[in-house]
RNA sequence: GGGGACGUAGCGUAGCUGGCUUAACGCGAUAGAUUGUCGAUCUAUAGAUCGCGGGUUCGAAUCCCGUCGUCCCCG
């Protein structure tokens, strides 16, 4: 199901093929986040106009929005949204810990309040799975929780014990769901590494979950607020305690020069929501650095937003014209800089799987290096 | 011709029974933040000789006189 076809000579970059119920994806990939089946400001035409392999969706607000009932009524998350290719959904935990009201979370499962309406509801581990075998998912995550940063070591041991007992138990409930014959063996489930900025228990962490075995390895509770170079040691902490023949997902990173780092150190899929949120916000993420369209230098700018970029937007607009969007907040504004940042950064990966192929990753990471964003 | 109201940053306003105002607020502008979502939010900066002139006073956006402008009412 996972097959690596390529690697660096010189890092632990490697190029592979992932493959689902819905088509196979090469990595390593970015991949979009579409919360609630939709990557925002885009349509999928667009998002597959992108290059994009797989989007993401997520379980907490599904569940909470449009709920279960409307999605298996179009036949599962797949259908609903009219997008065939693989889709990703995320558990839930990030969302439950940082949107949701927490109430309790307990061995059982997790309680919290609705960011929506306000509504108590009850969750444990086995019903995320659940839920995400409703969705129709293609790559499950366990439900985890994911503190925030600073966290006490004696918290952050507790909560590391809670989530990998959480992980045996979602794994566990895979195999009732297959032995139901209610899907297909091909759905994947991934595990994700917590430990918060403590190398032994992101060792711990790791270890303990490839013990259980898992079709993938997330590093989850990273980017939560603390300083990049100890987000770079806690990816590394965990990454190196997986096996080598997994595919590994750095949850929720991250800017475009994060991805060689990752890379680097052997992560082959991504999701962040930096160039459609920051792209809904103004901010253009191309090869010549980050581009703030709002600012007033760009007013009379009739070069595109980047002039290396064969994108439909640049292809198309000056950054004079996209700037008038967003002064006059006029909606395509941020749907051509979201377009722009996707197709910039699906591309970015694009170019750099082909680095790996052709065995010129660290020369490309170096050209990254002197960029600003 | 007579009477009244009002003139304070680009716009809209507060302050106006004198000192606590080195003139405040909202919008706008300018710049920054944003990492498993946020058309959100937050931060910072610039911008006003308080229509103009004179007077009273230790001290005036604030009181008085004149003047210009805008609006309303009566003839």
């Amino acid at each position: 199901m996972f097959k690596i076809t390529h690697k660096d000579k010189h890092t632990n970059a490697r190029v592979g093929v992932l493959e689902t119920l819905h088509g196979t994806v090469e990595t390593p990939e970015f991949m979009p986040v579409g919360t609630q089946a939709t990557v925002k400001a885009l349509s999928n035409e667009e998002v597959k106009y992108c290059g994009a392999q797989i989007i993401l969706g997520n379980t907490y607000h599904l569940y909470l929005r449009p709920g279960m009932d409307v999605i298996k009524n179009a036949g599962g998350l797949h259908k609903f949204m009219s997008w065939d290719d693989p889709i990703l959904t995320d558990s839930g935990g990030f969302q439950i810990f940082s949107l949701a009201t927490l109430m309790k979370a307990k061995e059982e499962g997790v309680e919290f309040k609705s960011h929506v309406d306000g509504s108590k509801h009850f969750l444990t581990p086995e019903d995320v799975v659940r839920l995400q075998f409703e969705l129709g998912s293609d790559i499950m995550m366990v439900l985890d929780e994911c503190l925030h940063y600073p966290c006490p070591k004696d918290k952050a041991g507790r909560s590391l014990e809670l989530t990998n007992k959480w992980a045996v138990r979602s794994k566990e409930e895979v195999a009732r769901a297959g032995e139901r014959c209610e899907v297909k063996s091909e759905r994947l489930l991934f595990g994700i590494v917590q430990g918060s900025t403590y190398p032994d228990l992101r060792k711990e962490s790791a270890e303990e979950l490839v013990c259980i075995g898992f079709d993938g390895y997330a590093i989850g509770g990273l980017s939560v607020g603390e300083p990049k170079d100890l987000m770079y040691e806690m990816l590394e902490n965990s990454v190196r305690y997986l096996p080598v023949d997994k595919p590994r997902y750095a949850m929720g990173i991250g800017m475009p020069h994060d991805f060689f780092d990752a890379i680097e150190m052997g992560v082959d899929m991504f999701d962040c929501v930096v160039p459609t949120r920051n792209g809904r916000n103004g901010a253009a993420y191309t090869n010549e650095g980050r581009l703030i369209i709002r600012n007033g230098k760009y007013s009379r700018d009739l070069r595109p937003l980047s002039e290396s970029c064969d994108c439909l937007v640049c292809k198309n607009y000056s950054r004079s014209y996209i700037r008038h969007l967003f002064n006059t907040e006029e909606i395509l504004g941020l749907r051509l800089t979201s377009l722009h940042n996707v197709y910039f950064y699906v591309n970015l990966l694009k170019r750099i799987r082909a680095s790996i192929k052709n065995g010129t990753f660290l020369e490309l990471k170096k050209e990254f290096k002197e960029k600003v964003f």
